[in-house]
DNA sequence: TGTACATCAGTGAACGCGCGTTCACTGATGTAC
DNA sequence: TGTACATCAGTGAACGCGCGTTCACTGATGTAC
């Protein structure tokens, strides 16, 4: 049975990781801070602590929180492709994460920015969720692999990159050859290179073209991994 | 004539300059301080003042400073090779980039991690040390496209981002085909991704394969660009 | 060569702010009998 | 249904820190005559 204290602990919590994304939002990770939260809150700043542990765990917090919530968006958007259709499914990804990430760009930058000083995510808590967006990836390429739609690669790998690549799977604990491997890592690499520029403003103030040529790169993207 | 007080401003502003990127090492971008780096100084607060207009204006001063020397780098490594191996030309520019973010890791996050909050780099002063990069990069596909040593793409631009890579190419002030600027930005893109994933940490804190995946990306990338 | 004046690096105090975390506590809510 | 006790959310004070920026000032260095 739910009493009424844990149903306002869980508001509060919920409350407490709203606040954080406003946080972020507005002056960056490296100066997100509890006292602020608690102010927002309405409430003295001591009382956060019964919470959260401390500072970096309320960053974990936030962590897990945009990962998942980017892994649920490009694994929405994949979801609604037919299974066959590899080419769909890889552009539904690639813009499920661009579209957060636009959307998100406080969030996006918590997760593939600079790191955050003296902050390091526990690796038990966000590996999981950090891992949504390469495994699906992953699976689409792998997908497309077994179905015999992927152009063979100009050229085989050498044998020690096959040996970290099928390391790689093997930490992921798929099956997958070294070669699939490569690939989705080159998808998963270049796209968050695009995402990255679009988002972190490298393209300068005016550029009215990102769209066009993230669908451009897109299209690299695609043919280098053979399809 | 060059008076003491002079050469002691200059020596002043340098050593300003190293401690702020120390501090950038240590605490980061956003936790940059003026008063710390007085304090390093062995000077009152107020002091730093009469070298650096605000805190903004530091930023900037280290933000110029990290473009130069990454800029320097990659041109170096760029002017050892022939100038007709194309190919040579990327990979040292590629290396040259990559070498230079995995030794100075804060650097490279203040020019391409996330934004400082509250800090925009005033485009006069850092976009020329900015463009240094992709315009080697540019250099080197557009002399490959003037010798021919380009294989042609296999799907031609849309109309739309050909007139976009156009107005690119004459921001630049450089005068390439649309096919070239967008090869050129291709590989600009997805060279930043590849360096930001390795200094970032996304591949996992013991990714021993971080070099050799490096090598696969940079030969994908060449293939896209024709080389 | 000497003197008057201008320049400017650095001082120290102040303004008005911010932070993470601990601790003993009050008082409301929940639980076991 | 009532009572005794345990749990725990939130308080308020404190510790020991940090910050950017302004301002009137001192005193050394540089310059023009």
């Amino acid at each position: 049975m739910v009493t009424p204290r844990q149903r306002a602990r869980e508001q509060t919590l919920v409350d407490i990781t709203r606040l954080g994304r406003e946080q972020l939002a507005t002056v960056g990770a490296a100066q997100l801070s509890v006292r602020s939260i608690a102010r927002d809150l309405g409430v003295v700043s001591s009382a956060v602590y019964r919470y959260v542990k401390s500072r970096d765990d309320l960053l974990t917090l936030l962590v897990v929180d945009a990962y998942d919530e980017l892994g649920e968006a490009a694994e929405a958007a994949e979801r609604r492709r037919r299974r066959a259709d590899h080419m769909g499914r890889l552009r539904a990804v690639a813009h499920g994460v661009r579209d957060w990430a636009l959307a998100e760009p406080a969030r996006y930058a918590l997760l593939f920015g600079s790191p955050v000083p003296d902050y390091e995510a526990p690796a038990e808590q966000t590996t999981g969720p950090g891992l949504r967006v390469p495994m699906l990836l992953v699976g689409v390429v792998d997908d497309a692999w077994q179905a015999g739609a992927l152009v063979d690669p100009a050229t085989p790998l050498s044998k020690a990159l096959a040996k970290d690549m099928a390391g790689v799977a093997d930490g992921l604990g798929v099956e997958l050859s070294p070669a699939v491997m490569a690939r989705s890592m080159f998808a998963w690499t270049s796209l968050f290179g695009a995402v990255s520029f679009e988002v972190f403003g490298q393209y300068g103030r005016d550029a009215s073209y990102s769209r066009r040529l993230f669908e451009h790169h897109l299209d690299r993207i695609a043919a280098e991994v053979g399809l």
